[in-house]
DNA sequence: CCCCGTCGGGACAATTTTGATCCCGGAGCA
DNA sequence: TGCTCCGGGATCAAAATTGTCCCGACGGGG
C-alpha cells in the first residue's frame, strides 16, 4: 500500500487542507501582491477565513505582507512546485490521463488540475503545461505549426525569459479571423518564435474566404509557400474552439449558428464543425492547414480547457487525428462522465 | 524540496492528525479488543476524543468495534504498517540515526518511533525491530550469543511464528540472576532458538560468585564448554540496564549502591559498572562473556530504550566495542542533548 | 494636492465545534 | 446471578471558529 494512500485514509480532513491552501497559494501567485478580501471573492470563501489562512502561511512563511497585500515568499514558490505531484495524485490525475487516453483514442493526454472555466488561474496553469511540453519536445530545426484563438495566445504569453537556445522555425496555419490581434496566428507564431528562440513567418490573409476567391489567394507565391511549409511542419499546436463561440467570432448570422446547433456542432478545429461523434458539420472555405493535412504532421497537439469546451474537445479527438492533447481536470471529469466511465 | 517536507510546511497541523491517530492505531493493535476509557487512560487523553477518533477510524474502516471492544481491521494494519516509514520521516529519525552514529561512534544506530517509559508499546516496538534485524542479518552456521534481562526476554516473546529455516545456535553468555524464570539468559536462549529455528545451549551456574569459587565453577567441562563457544560467537545480543537497577537485581546494599551512584555509575553491561565516560567504576567478579571478550566478537548488538536509560546507554557506547545499537526515540532525543548537539 | 479605493490589522458578538461527564442497556465472566 | 466493562446516547460548559464591522495607512489618479 502506497504511504501517501494509507495517510489519506488515515487523515482524510488532509484533503481539504491541501485543496484549500494550494488553490489560495495558486491564487495568490496569480495576483499578487493581492489583498483578503479580493482573495475571499475569488476563491468563494468569507473574508474572516481567508484571514486564518493568511496567518498560517504567513506564521510558516510562505507568504509576504505588504501595505499593498499578499505575494508569495521564494519558499512559498517552491512548496507549490513542490506540491504539484501530490496534488496531481490526490486528484488521480494519472488515472484520468491513461483512461481518457485509452477511451479517446488519443496518444496521451495531459491534464493539469483546475477548471479554466471556474479559476482564472486554470488558463495560465494549462499554458504554462504546454510550454513545458513543447520544451521538452522541440528539436533543433524542427518546423512548429500554430493555429490562433485565446487559448494559444495565452500559452504565447507564458513562455519564461528565453533561454531554450533550439532553432525552431514557427508556422501559422491559420488565416486571420476578428478584430483582436492579440489571437490571430500570426501574432501567436511571432511569439512562440521569440519564446522559443526562433523564427517565424507570417501568412498574410484570411480566415475565411468565398470559394471563388480561394484560388485566386492561393496563387500568391508568399502565401502558397507559407502554408507548403505548414504543411511539412514536424510539430502542430491547435487549439479547440467550441462551435457556436467559434461560429460568433467568424459573424454567422444567429439563423445559421442556430442551424448548426440543431446539427449537432460542438466543436471546430481548421474551419470544420464536428458533432459530438466527431462527423463533420460544416466546412468553411479557409485558408491554411486543412484537415486531410493533418495526417502527414507526425505530432498533432491539441489544447483546450475550461468544462465548457468538454463537448468540443470529446468532438475534435474522434476524428482521431490526435496524438497528445492537453486539457485541464474540468474538461477531463465532464469527458469522464460523457463517455460513462465508472 | 522534497515533497512531503512541502506538504509539512503547508498543512502543519497534518503532523498533529499523524501523530495522535497513529499512536493510538498502534495502542489499539497492542491491546485489542479494548475499550475507549481503557484508551484513553493509555494514551492520556480524555475519553470524549477518543470516541471522537474512534468514529473517524471506523468511519474510515481502519478499526472494528464489537460489543467487546475495538480492534485494528485488516485495513487499519496495512495502513499502520505502511505509514511507518513516513512516522520516521516526520520525526526526522533518519537524522537522529546517522548523528548518534557518529557522535557515538556505533557502526549503525537503529531507531524506533516511541519512548519505552512513556509508551507500554514502546517496547514491543522496540522488540519487533531487533527480531527483523536478527533475521536480516542471521545466517546458517552462525552462532548467537544472548544475555539476560528484561528487554531480551521481551525480544525472545516476539519473534512470528517460526518460519525462519536457518540452523543458528544460541548460546546463554550470562549466569542465573534473580528470581524471574523469563528474564533468565537461559530462558532467553531457549525461546530464540525456537524462534529462529535453531538449537540452544544452557549455562549452568550463578552469575555472581564469590572470587574464590570463580575457578571451581570453571572448571567445571560443561560450564566451560558453553562460555567458550559463547566467545566463538559471530553475533553478541546484549541489553543495557541502568547501574541502579542491575545493583538492586544483584542484591547488593543500600550502602553499596548509593556509593556506585555517588562514583558516578549510571551504566552496567557484563557485570561492569561504567560512568558516563564508559570508564569502569566498578567490576563483579562474574561468570560468563567478560568485556575483554567482546573485541573477538564480529557482530556486537546492543539493545535498550526508554528514556531514563539514556544516561546507561551512552555510559556503554562509550567503551567503543558496538556495532549496532537498538534503542527508542525517548533514549535518542535524550542522547542529543546530554551529547550537546544542535 | 487631495480624494478615493484598497490594504492589513484590531475588535467583538454570534455561532459552531469541541470537551468532560454522566447514564443506560447489553455482553461476557465468575 | 451479580459484576464489570463495553458502546452509544445525551447534556452542558468551554473554547474555537466565523461573520462583520471599523480604523489608520498607503498609493494611484484626477
Amino acid at each position: 500500500m502506497d504511504s501517501l494512500a494509507a495517510l489519506q485514509q488515515l487523515v482524510p480532513e488532509l484533503e481539504d487542507f491541501l485543496e484549500r491552501r494550494y488553490t489560495l497559494l495558486k491564487v495568490i501567485r496569480n495576483l499578487a501582491p493581492v489583498g483578503r478580501r479580493q482573495l475571499a471573492t475569488q476563491v468563494g470563501s468569507s473574508e474572516r477565513i481567508i484571514r486564518a489562512e493568511l496567518d498560517l502561511l504567513r506564521d510558516q512563511g510562505l507568504v509576504v505582507t505588504s501595505s499593498v497585500g499578499v505575494s508569495l515568499s521564494p519558499q512559498g514558490e517552491l512548496v507549490l512546485s513542490s506540491l504539484q505531484s501530490m496534488v496531481r495524485e490526490f486528484h488521480d490525475l494519472e488515472y484520468l490521463e491513461q483512461t481518457l487516453a485509452q477511451a479517446l483514442g488519443v496518444g496521451r493526454m495531459i491534464i493539469v488540475p483546475g477548471d479554466a472555466d471556474v479559476d482564472p488561474g486554470g488558463k495560465r496553469d494549462l499554458a504554462l503545461a504546454t510550454v513545458r511540453f513543447l520544451q521538452d519536445t522541440l528539436r533543433d530545426g524542427d518546423i512548429l505549426a500554430v493555429t490562433g484563438g485565446t487559448t494559444l495566445s495565452k500559452v504565447a504569453e507564458s513562455f519564461p525569459a528565453p533561454e531554450f537556445t533550439g532553432r525552431v522555425t514557427v508556422v501559422p496555419v491559420r488565416g486571420g479571423l476578428g478584430e483582436d490581434v492579440k489571437i490571430q496566428a500570426n501574432s501567436i507564431a511571432a511569439r512562440f518564435a521569440e519564446g522559443l528562440g526562433g523564427s517565424y513567418r507570417l501568412l498574410h490573409a484570411p480566415e475565411d474566404v468565398l470559394p471563388c476567391y480561394v484560388e485566386q489567394i492561393l496563387s500568391e507565391p508568399r502565401i502558397r509557400d507559407v502554408i507548403a511549409l505548414g504543411r511539412r511542419a514536424n510539430v502542430l499546436l491547435h487549439g479547440i474552439g467550441t462551435a457556436e463561440e467559434m461560429a460568433k467570432r467568424r459573424g454567422f448570422d444567429e439563423e445559421i449558428i442556430m442551424k448548426l446547433i440543431a446539427e449537432g456542432a460542438v466543436g471546430e478545429a481548421f474551419g470544420c464543425y464536428f458533432d459530438a461523434r466527431g462527423n463533420i458539420v460544416y466546412n468553411t472555405t479557409s485558408i491554411g492547414l486543412r484537415l486531410e493535412d493533418l495526417e502527414k504532421i507526425p505530432l498533432v497537439v491539441t489544447v483546450g480547457g475550461g468544462r465548457s469546451k468538454a463537448w468540443a474537445v470529446m468532438s475534435v479527438l474522434s476524428r482521431g487525428y490526435c496524438d497528445v492533447c492537453i486539457t485541464d481536470e474540468g474538461v477531463a471529469r465532464r469527458l469522464m462522465t460523457l463517455k460513462e466511465i465508472r
